[in-house]
RNA sequence: GCCGGGGUAGCUCAGUUGGUUAGAGCACAUCACUCAUAAAGAUGAGGUCGGCAGUUCGAUCCUGCCCCCCGGCACCA
């Protein structure tokens, strides 16, 4: 079977995030672990770039919106060495293929009847040159422009027929595998049975100049998620699909998305009516990860709670934060995070857990074993394994891993083979052989979560040759 | 108000699609110190699984009611 996995693009405006962070990783994860089932994985990502808040956002930093934006994707896209990503493609919203991607995409909705102009009313701010929601407002007021008086303005845009696709976003919701969880599935569903607004998917030009122009309309610019959901065919190359990427991955193999909580409406609803319109096949899951806080709080800047990813890689390493985000953040619910809790996970499960064991194991092997241990044959992982990475919950399935590390360590303190060796030597090097397989076992365990300390680990067994610290100790602070 | 999530060891959190001893890390106590990262290991103690009632041979897990915390209730993505 093939596979297609993506996770939902980062608007540009801002250094990468803790929660893409997690996002990305997990939906790594899933690539790196298929892969290793023998399965076919195109796994993409990208960065959304258009907006008027970008444009905004620029013009503040003082900088041209195009090297803004190249910018802030070049933030973006260090983070695959910085976390040791495996995507096969890097999609920007810029890139003159997506924007073509999303005008063919308009013209087919167009075509089949669900693109319609109508009058749209809103509170347009001047300072912001955008329309503001009753939600962002305080007191009436913009919370940038508090001086200013908001307009109620009108004006012409194109509005999408989502009220058209209610029974049949019912029916692909009826499906157990669409959402997961499944109780996002059950949100998603009040949702819809709620009926149904058809949703502007235009500005005028003149308000929102930083966009895709509406094809056959040069006043209107495409409102930036109907542009940015296009992203997931784009990728693959729709609609040319010269590669056959498209057609392999999209059509015919398995699709994933993997996404924030707050994202069920875009993913799946919206998106999924704009697929169905054009008459392209819905995506076949859609996996939504919960959010991180700190210290009992979002993280902002104000607060001053920000921890992002680089900050984890600088500390920890780049094995030791996926390690970090995928064993101990929460599958679908939110969790806390703070630099006391990750020092914690680092030194009790890298450091005197699987790093002492290493060392533990290694030495003996190389000290007292006349050659490398034959390794065992590929396959066979244990089928609660890949149950638990069918099923997202990353941190079982590295539950699994550590219950072997304890169980290895428990072994060599009741076998005591450094004793037996010197006693009764053959015996001591078949116990020593024995726990060197199991290294490489819990290795190999590890490849979808910590590639690189599953290759240093596989290398040390076959060379029967200690490897330097794994994870060095945190130095204390007086 | 409606919908949803959470309330599990001193602390931070997993888990249980009802079934003999509910798990991890930290902290604490004990043992060991010969292999291992000047520090790793093992063992143990510690929980009326938010409260009350019900269903059941049996409930932390199901049902109802109640209390506390958090999130969502459409064009910010």
């Amino acid at each position: 079977m093939t596979r297609y996995i993506t996770t939902t693009l980062p608007y540009v405006n801002a250094d990468p995030h803790i929660g893409f962070a997690v996002e990305i990783l997990q939906a790594d994860a899933l690539a790196r672990g298929w892969r290793l089932r023998g399965e076919e994985v195109f796994f993409s990502t990208g960065t959304d770039e258009h907006g008027q808040k970008i444009l905004q956002a620029a013009e503040k930093a003082g900088k041209g919106v195009q090297e803004y934006v190249d910018h802030y994707a070049g933030e973006v896209q260090k983070l695959k060495d910085a976390l040791a990503l495996s995507p096969d493609a890097f999609i920007r919203t810029t890139d003159p293929k997506h924007i073509a991607a999303a005008q063919e995409l308009w013209r087919r909705g167009e075509a089949a009847g669900d693109i319609y102009k109508k009058s749209y009313t809103g509170l347009y701010c001047v300072g912001c040159e955008a329309y503001k929601t009753e939600k962002e407002l305080v007191d009436g007021k913009c919370t940038v422009h508090p001086a200013l008086v908001l307009e109620e303005i009108t004006e012409e845009n194109y509005f999408f027929k989502f009220s058209k696709y209610q029974q049949q976003l019912l029916a692909y919701l009826a499906r157990e595998e669409s959402v997961v969880p499944e109780w996002r599935r059950a949100e998603a569903r009040a949702f819809v049975e709620a009926g149904l607004e058809d949703f502007s998917i235009s500005r005028e030009q003149a308000r929102l100049s930083w966009g895709v122009p509406v094809p056959g309309d040069d006043t209107q610019v495409m409102y930036v998620w109907f542009d940015a959901l296009t992203n997931y065919i784009s990728t693959l190359g729709w609609p040319d699909d010269t590669q056959g990427n498209f057609k392999k991955f999209w059509e015919e193999g398995k699709t994933l998305q993997v996404a924030g909580k707050d994202q069920v409406r875009f993913q799946s609803l919206m998106w999924q009516a704009m697929l169905a319109s054009v008459g392209i096949k819905m995506t076949d899951q859609i996996f939504y990860h919960g959010f991180i806080n700190s210290g009992g709080q979002k993280m902002s800047k104000s607060v001053g709670n920000v921890i992002n990813p680089y900050d984890l890689v600088e500390k920890y390493g780049t094995d030791a934060t996926r390690y970090m985000l995928l064993r101990h953040v929460h599958p679908t619910e939110d969790t806390d995070i703070t630099w006391e809790r990750l020092d914690d996970w680092y030194t009790a499960n890298l450091v005197n857990g699987l790093g002492n064991l290493v060392a533990r194991v290694m030495k003996l092997a190389e000290t007292h074993l006349p050659e490398p241990v034959a390794i065992p044959e590929a396959g066979a992982f244990p089928e609660e394994y890949w149950r638990t990475i069918d099923a997202f919950e990353f941190h079982h399935a590295m539950d699994l891993v550590w219950a072997r590390i304890q169980k290895l360590d428990e072994r060599i303190t009741n076998e005591e083979p450094f004793k037996v060796i010197k006693e009764d030597a053959p015996r001591g090097r078949t116990i020593i052989a024995e726990m060197a397989v199991e290294l490489y076992w819990i290795a190999r365990m590890l490849n979808p979560f910590m590639p690189h300390v599953n290759e240093v680990i596989k290398t040390a067994v076959k060379e029967n040759k200690k490897p330097e610290n794994l994870f060095p100790r945190l130095t204390p602070i007086a």
